[in-house]
RNA sequence: GCCCGGGUGGUGAAAUCGGUAGACACACCGGACUUAAAAUCCGGAGCCGCGAGGCGUGCGGGUUCGACUCCCGCUCCGGGCACCA
């Protein structure tokens, strides 16, 4: 054994034993539980980031206990091969997508390996690979076919300039990112996936994923958006719209329906087309609603517009005739495209009213403003006012019936009591809600219904890099899906990537074919499907990656459903939604017999580091690394400055963001790991955050690691020789009569494990790291040789603190483990468990609170009864000196903590 | 705008059911070793105060013998918003 710790020969030589040994390579057999755990895969971007690191250190650590806990550990490893950063590449470097990806696939796996992770490489996958997406068109035409899969139009950003489909990421401020022109809304057809005839399964199977984080089952709850309701008929005014018919809308608001003072529809609605036919001002305003994107966030923060038409639908309770509106709020994908305004009990409609000048009529009394309404009069009681006042039969703008709506308030929109709403006076909102419904079933225009949030999930993409959707279009027949013999459809490898339309769209050799139906000539699609496709299926076809005759096989049977799923955060919605969707559609065509894919799950916080930049006047921003600049610190260790080595010239600190190109402040995993191994890497990262926050950076933290191991390593290397000796005498530990000073280090080893292993089972690593720092510091401190016992309690302690470090740090453990002569190899040691007879105490402090102050402490025997704890609190020096001779009114005793004296 | 998180010393963080706030580290200060430095080891330290003591978990209220923890209101920061992955 070396003197010194040399972490590359210690990793190098660990990789090579596993290696030679194959030691993560798994069967599906033997008497052991299989477990399940997998890291989300990484696009093959180029090289790893530190989110990569830390996403597959937290996955190691928790495969590696498991196996020592004796499981049958899957960890598998692939590549989310396909997506645009391929293509962007393409057109900046002139290399085409596939080569470029296989690079990084490449040089990423070095990278992995050389890190340590306990993959079973075998099982490797790449989802650009024909042997991968065959089975994706496979099961595409089949979902076709049984009506999962349809085809519809849908809107997408348009870039009239480049003529192309951008993402949402790719317009920004409304433009398009490359060509500048402003970006245009384009209705196109596209095939989705029905994820909604799922609904309800995926809403009410949440409340049967316990090991998932609360916060993420909540945004899955929200985003599907199960809201039951009422769809309510306003049919059309024949003599302002020409012709009949209904317009349909839905709200959660029936009780409202009196109070409906207009109805707004979406651009792209029928009667916004209809209207616009006729009135060239309202064509103008549904031809500048095409402008601008499509994400949500925008459209949610854009500026309110609408205009009036002259068509009228008829109120379906009360015969009025109401104005119909369109609104750039209002959006045809959601929904019916249509709502009904209620300005008075809704924010949008009562800022759209105000705008412009639309009537506001209260129908609801809110909670808070009492019970007492006169339903003829509107006199009501108003509490808050501390007022009588009348309630506003319409309330407009600058009149003063209607001070109480002169401005929105948060109540308006509670539920309450119904007014001015003729025969429904008087209810509660939800009997008016029953009523209102039954009514409106009885006349045919309107019933209770569920809607959902959640839309179909569109998969078609107008890209070169992505999987081929498998269907042919044929004059005579239509649209028919790709037969299983031609399957796959091989997305073409060489091409060149021009950042203008899609350009197998401009490939007749691969769209030109054969009606699969009729033989006559025929056009394949050129549409690739949404790379979020591959990821919902990936973690099956990892336990059978080399089947080419089927898409699963009885290994998935084995293995799913993934036990432990760990990734960011970011994929909390959209990924992990799909997913599951994915699997029951899977589970429904027989290929597997799950339907929740992620048993448990761990979603991991971002990697954040300071910033740095310099801004000449005027100039933009040129952000520094942190590895080049130097921070000035005053005698208390605040930063108070930084400068740039190369010049020494001060720069701005700019705050702690995520790492990332843009801002200049990533810190390369190949550079740390080259300099201080894989370990202190993984030990940093594991100890810097628990693994669900962000997680800071810190070049100084890393140092703090890397000395921690070469104490662990000095220690080993000191004590080696006793510690073999300390083997023989291992029997038995708990019988041994130990010194005072001993039992108290082995007290505070076994203390540490139990605590090492409650945070363990709550994935809070960061604190076994700590354990094992505190374990070390107690064996460092403890009083040396000279006792006959101290080699046992070493050699227990060292091996306990070697087994917690093993999932973290597994080369260093794996070459102490065998240095200091304990059995076999650390990978399959099995786990410690803590005793509870070292952790007995005869005597324990208590602390000592007066009137709920801290005010000392009293030693007391561990077993002492309430009457003698209260009477030694109530005679120590703390009570005489606090108590000012004030008889004490209670004394509150929590036992193994504290005592509290209330006088 | 909507949904979901988070805010604790100079810094990263810990505190299991409402019971010692700041474990374990980093940075800092002092000391040992050294011709010197690095490395290593030992010690100190939340803030204010000479001290007794007081004050302290983003801000303002509340519940409680006792609140980082529970309740109400605010604020700032981060993630997601359906074509980034």
């Amino acid at each position: 054994m070396q003197e010194r710790y040399s972490a590359e020969d210690v990793e190098t030589a660990a990789q090579q034993h596993w290696d030679s040994q194959q030691a993560f390579r798994v069967v599906e057999d033997g008497p052991a539980p299989k477990f399940y755990c997998l890291s989300m895969f990484p696009y093959p971007s180029g090289k790893l980031h530190m989110g990569h690191v830390r996403n597959y250190t937290i996955g190691d650590v928790i495969s590696r206990q498991a196996r020592m806990k004796g499981f049958n550990v899957m960890q598998p490893m692939g590549w989310d091969a396909f997506g645009m950063p391929a293509e962007n590449a393409a057109i900046q470097n002139e290399v085409p997508p596939a080569k470029w990806t296989y690079a990084n696939i490449d040089y990423m796996k070095g990278q992995l390996k050389r890190l340590g992770f306990g993959i079973d490489w075998s099982r490797e996958l790449a989802t650009c690979t024909p042997a991968y997406y065959r089975w994706e068109q496979w099961l595409f035409t089949r979902l076709y076919r049984k009506g999962l899969i349809y085809k519809r139009l849908g809107t997408v950003n348009w870039d009239p300039v480049d003529e192309t489909v951008l993402a949402n990421e790719q317009v920004i401020d409304g433009r398009g990112w490359r060509s500048g022109a402003e970006v245009e809304k384009r209705e196109i057809p596209m095939y989705y996936m029905k994820i909604t005839a799922y609904a309800d399964e995926l809403l009410t199977a949440l409340d049967d994923l316990p090991d998932w984080p609360e916060q993420v089952k909540q945004m899955q709850r929200n985003w599907i958006g199960r809201s039951e309701g009422v769809e309510i008929h306003f049919p059309y005014d024949l003599t302002t719209v020409g012709e009949s018919g209904v317009l349909k809308v839905f709200t959660t608001r029936a009780d409202t329906l009196m109070g409906a003072t207009y109805v707004a529809v979406a651009a792209e609605h029928p009667l916004a087309r209809l209207a616009a036919a006729s009135e060239p001002a309202v064509a103008e305003f549904v031809e500048d609603c095409i402008k601008g994107g499509v994400a949500e966030a925008d459209l949610a923060t854009m500026e309110k517009k609408g205009i009036a038409t002259s068509l009228r639908v008829v109120h379906p309770i009360s015969g009025e005739y109401l104005p119909v509106w369109i609104a750039n709020y209002v959006l045809m994908g959601y929904g019916e495209g249509a709502v009904m305004a209620v300005p008075a009990h809704d924010e949008r409609d009562f800022a759209f009213a105000q705008k412009f000048g639309l009537t506001i009529k209260p129908v609801i009394i809110p909670g808070k403003w009492g019970q007492r309404v006169d339903n003829a009069s509107g006199v009501f009681d108003d509490p808050s006012a501390k007022l009588q006042r009348k309630f506003p039969i319409v309330a407009r703008y600058g009149t003063s019936e209607s001070l109480s709506w002169s401005h929105w308030q948060d109540c308006f929109a509670e539920l309450g009591r119904v007014v001015n709403s003729g025969r429904y006076d008087g209810m509660r909102s939800s009997e008016a809600v029953d009523a209102i419904a039954a009514d409106l079933e009885t006349k045919g225009l309107g019933r209770k219904r569920v809607q959902y949030r959640l839309r179909d999930w569109g998969i078609s993409r107008q890209r070169y890099w992505g999987c081929p959707i498998p269907m042919i279009y044929c004059e005579a027949c239509g649209d028919v899906p790709v037969p299983d013999e031609q399957l796959p459809v091989t997305l073409p490898e060489d091409v060149a990537v021009t950042g203008r339309g899609s350009p197998l769209a401009r490939m007749p050799e691969f769209y030109e074919c054969s009606c699969p139906k009729c033989g006559g000539a025929a056009r394949r699609e050129t549409d690739t499907m949404d790379t979020f496709v591959e990821s919902s299926w990936y973690f099956l076809r990892y336990a059978c990656p080399d089947n080419a005759a089927a898409m699963v096989d009885a290994r998935a049977d084995y293995w799913a459903p993934v036990d432990q799923y760990v990734g960011g955060i970011e994929h909390a919605i959209l990924h992990l939604l799909y997913s599951r969707f994915f699997t029951r559609a899977m589970r429904d065509e027989g290929l597997t017999r799950v339907s929740e894919p992620f048993t448990r799950l761990l979603t991991q916080g971002m990697v954040v580091a300071e910033t740095y930049y310099r801004q000449p006047d005027a100039g933009k921003r040129q952000w520094l690394n942190p590895a080049d600049v130097a921070v000035e610190r005053d005698d208390k260790g605040r930063i108070v400055a930084a400068t740039l080595v190369a010049d020494g010239a001060p720069v701005v600190i700019g705050g702690t963001e995520k790492m990332s190109k843009s801002k200049n402040n990533g810190v390369d995993p190949q550079a740390l790991v080259e300099r201080y191994g894989a370990d202190t890497a993984r030990f940093f990262i594991i100890f810097a955050a628990p693994p669900d926050q962000q997680l800071e950076w810190s070049d100084s933290g890393v140092e703090g690691a890397f000395r921690f191991l070469k104490r662990v390593w000095t220690f080993a290397h000191r004590n080696r020789e006793l510690m073999c000796s300390g083997l023989s005498a291992t029997a038995g530990r708990d019988g041994l009569d130990l010194p005072p000073a001993l039992a108290d280090v082995r007290r505070e080893v076994h203390g540490c494990l139990k605590q090492a292993d409650y945070d363990f089972g709550k994935h809070q690593f960061n604190t076994v790291a700590s354990a094992t720092m505190k374990i070390l510091n107690a064996l460092e401190k403890a009083p040396d040789a000279e006792c006959p016992e101290w080699a046992a309690v070493a050699a227990e302690g060292f091996s306990i603190l070697l087994r917690l470090l093993a999932p973290i740090t597994p080369h260093i453990s794996h070459a102490l483990w065998r240095a200091c002569g304990f059995d076999g190899d650390i990978l399959d040691a099995p786990w410690p468990e803590a005793s509870e007879g070292a952790l007995k105490q005869d005597r324990i402090e208590l602390m000592l609170q007066i009137n709920g102050k801290l005010r000392g402490s009293i030693q007391i025997d561990a077993e002492a009864p309430r009457a003698q704890i209260e009477r030694d609190a109530l005679a120590s020096d703390a009570a005489a000196k606090f108590m000012d001779g004030k008889p004490a009114k209670k004394v509150i005793v929590v036992p193994g903590r504290l005592v509290n004296i209330v006088c």
